[in-house]
DNA sequence: AAAATTACTTAACAATGTTAATTTTCCAAA
DNA sequence: TTTGGAAAATTAACATTGTTAAGTAATTTT
């Protein structure tokens, strides 16, 4: 059955067409401008064929999602180096602050867009799974803090989400222009890294207690 | 003049219909079903009369903006009992949470939209007001904190930003449905309360340090 | 009463996501 | 080779959206 083969390739290669165009349009300019119909444009089919391929929008928004995220386990690899789980964890909150200014848009489809988790909640498997990778990393690192020393044992779900939170918090902020209006723009970055610093300087001397 | 004082109360009173009619729309169906024309409906007049009003919808969504932290100023006015500058700090974040997961649609308005910041853009006045009015007092409580020793002194800047950073990271990852998919949803408020504990006990064990 | 200003509406434009109905394409069997 | 049928792709529309130019109606001023 060769032609069922090449027709399958065939199908797989307008559905990569699609993503590949969204992807385009995404990164050149903007969330916003990634519609059915230029992605139809560039891929020279009409918008309806998309819709033989994906169910709706949302999916194509979460494939995007994905892309994301893979970018930002690519910039992670630079956690390899460092054995220290503290160091660790600022460089990973770091790079998590750095990721988000970088690439605001794949931050926002990542972390505050709805449209990716509508995608989910119609696949079969609802989890998250690339927020739960994410997460479970965040926790075994804040957990090996406790086994170490260096971290104060407790609630680890509680420590990681306040951690998430606080870049997660800082980076939104700054995205959705909330910073810029209150603080210095050369330096809110650097304000950001203070902040975080700050956080990882407080819970070093919060073990070391009398 | 009575009749140009008539003729501007008409016009104040259609601009009150229209915003009356955007909060009902906001608060009954949700923000994405704050439209034009649904707003014309209700006030009956007909779409373009909307913009005899207002610059554009923006502008509208700005409002809601600003009836937000009206509505968070009010809840807010619990924190006049405590003296102590911590304690009142932690209620603050306490609000701050409560209010976000009980008003999840104004949240969003007042902090993770982009409209109404892009209203502010084109006003005479550029600042955003009532950001600018709430950093200022988590600044001054937080200065507060240092001033009696309840805080490390440090960069009031940085700590400030850190602590909003936290609990609006927490909250608009509630809002955005990133924490629903990772923990149980039970205790994901409780979880949230959890984090903010977090903070406030190492920060308390840091300035008693050895 | 006529002129001029103000208030308001009609009708459209240019987008958007999405879908029903139709046509075209292409492979397999007669 | 012709024909039948399935698959792929398109056309054309629907129902929305925000926004605006042009025109009408109402009202105030002269």
């Amino acid at each position: 059955m060769g032609i069922k083969d090449r027709k399958e390739k065939q199908k797989l290669d307008i559905r990569k067409q699609i993503l590949d165009a969204s992807v385009r349009l995404f990164v050149e300019e903007g969330f916003e401008h990634v519609t059915i119909r230029k992605i139809a444009d560039i891929i020279e089919y009409s918008p309806t064929t998309i819709y033989h391929h994906f169910k709706d929008k949302n999916e194509i928004l979460f494939n995007l999602h994905e892309l994301g995220f893979a970018k930002f386990m690519e910039m992670n690899l630079n956690l390899a180096d460092i054995a220290n789980p503290l160091l660790r964890l600022h460089k990973m909150g770091e790079n998590y602050i750095e990721f988000g200014l970088t690439h605001p848009e794949f931050y926002d489809v990542m972390f505050i867009q709805k449209a990716p988790m509508e995608a989910l909640e119609q696949m079969e498997n609802c989890d998250w799974d690339r927020g739960d990778a994410a997460l479970n990393g965040l926790k075994e690192l804040i957990a090996s803090c406790m086994e170490h020393g260096y971290v104060k044992k407790g609630n680890v779900e509680a420590v990681s989400m306040a951690i998430w939170g606080m870049v997660h918090g800082l980076v939104s902020l700054a995205i959705r222009d909330r910073l810029g209006k209150l603080v210095d723009k050369e330096h809110m970055k650097a304000t950001m890294h203070q902040s975080l610093n700050w956080l990882m300087g407080i819970m070093d001397e919060s073990i070391r207690k009398g």
